[in-house]
DNA sequence: AAAGAAATTTAGACAAGCCTAAAATAATTT
DNA sequence: AAATTATTTTAGGCTTGTCTAAATTTCTTT
């Protein structure tokens, strides 16, 4: 059995390796809001077990083995989230914060029977694939909204779960995964994006803008 | 927040309370699977926190801060065998296990999610009392089923968790709360006890009957 | 290329919770 | 009542995961 601190960081080091390619101490440090110091302790304690490999002053990779159990985790967090919000009506801003928890207490058993419940889904209420029980995921071809040109009509595919204030901000505009928007306009200097959706428009800020995920819609 | 050794802790002597009425070390010890030393040194610490209050060679009580603690563990733990059984099919014999880990990570949102979408229940699946919000619990008159006289129409109230082999037995034969039948016979010697219900009979080993918790049923 | 800045690691400490072995106290037996 | 046994506590140690402060290595700037 791992403990819930190995799990986290193997969940946070594939993140950093999913989002940045390179996984620095630092990095970690900020993501799991621990000292530099106390990543460089567990790196070596996770290298000892052969879950991640490390050359000193240079990042960290996982390891098959180390990979398997952060998408483990990530699988466990994803179809809680989902859960939460299908079958108790938890908001989807607060989902994550409550599968931080939930990820590392939930059984094999459990694992299956809100998989199945759900009917096997393959992403999360944010948009985020769910691992499949394999270690496989969906991937999708999508660009952030604030690279996107106006005039194009695009469909939301995927919003960051990192802070919970935008996610019901968007909430209350209606903005959620497979939601198709216009981008209408990108304002100078940094201004928000205009998007159009059902007939109304709304300002999004560049901020907001970057950690949603977008694709061409089929028009 | 509370780590979840405290509230291990508080849960086993409240329940230690309820049932022997006198809390000692090597009960808890016992029941904690921790050594007497441990126990020791952490009863120093929750009487500092006055969450129980200790004499030195004396048991251990809670004090209504530690009650109050315990009762909320022990709602999460029943709450979550309930809805594990209801929403998702687990059978009754795993479902302490699980709620063992979940009963530490239920927020207050959730319990009262969970708690509305079971329609405010009163007992989990085994036929303990549910502590409402308030702290307060039905209490209910009864006996061991090895105490009843033969010929007696009774109910089952409740049913001890302690084994899950045990449940997964009176499964198979129908035995769950709620479950009416009558006792036939006592066999001498520490005999089974035999019951009948719904037409047939089944023999009760002594051992079982002192996990069973029936009622006089009306007749 | 050398100096300064940034990132990383080492060294040493601490809290929580557990352990064993030994000492102290209480309960039971003779 | 003394001796034996059982229970509880004390003393001292271990592991996990964290921290700060200082040393080392790497990167960046000039």
């Amino acid at each position: 059995m791992l403990s819930q601190s190995i799990e986290d960081y193997l969940k946070a080091i594939y993140e950093v390796e999913t989002s940045e390619g390179k996984v620095s101490t630092n990095a970690l440090s900020e993501k799991l809001g621990v000292s530099p110091a106390s990543v460089t302790s567990m790196v070596k304690k996770l290298s000892e077990r052969k879950l991640i490999t490390h050359k000193r002053y240079q990042g960290v990779k996982l390891t098959s083995a180390g990979r398997k159990i952060a998408l483990e985790i990530i699988r466990h967090h994803r179809l809680v989230e989902l859960y939460l919000k299908e079958a108790l009506g938890v908001p989807w801003d607060k989902v994550h914060q409550e599968a931080e928890k939930w990820e590392h207490v939930l059984s094999e058993d459990l694992e299956d029977r809100i998989d199945e419940f759900l009917g096997y889904p393959v992403t999360d209420p944010h948009g985020s694939p769910i691992p499949q029980r394999d270690g496989t995921m969906i991937v999708r071809q999508c660009s952030a909204l604030e690279e996107v040109e106006p005039d194009t009509l695009v469909k939301v595919v995927e919003v960051s779960d990192h802070d919970p204030e935008l996610l019901r901000y968007l909430g209350t505009i209606g903005l959620y995964p497979e939601t198709e928007m216009t981008v209408v306009s990108k304002q100078p200097f940094k201004g928000p994006i205009i998007v159009q959706m059902t007939g109304k428009e709304h300002p999004i800020g560049r901020n907001a803008a970057k950690y949603i995920l977008v694709e061409k819609a089929g028009n």
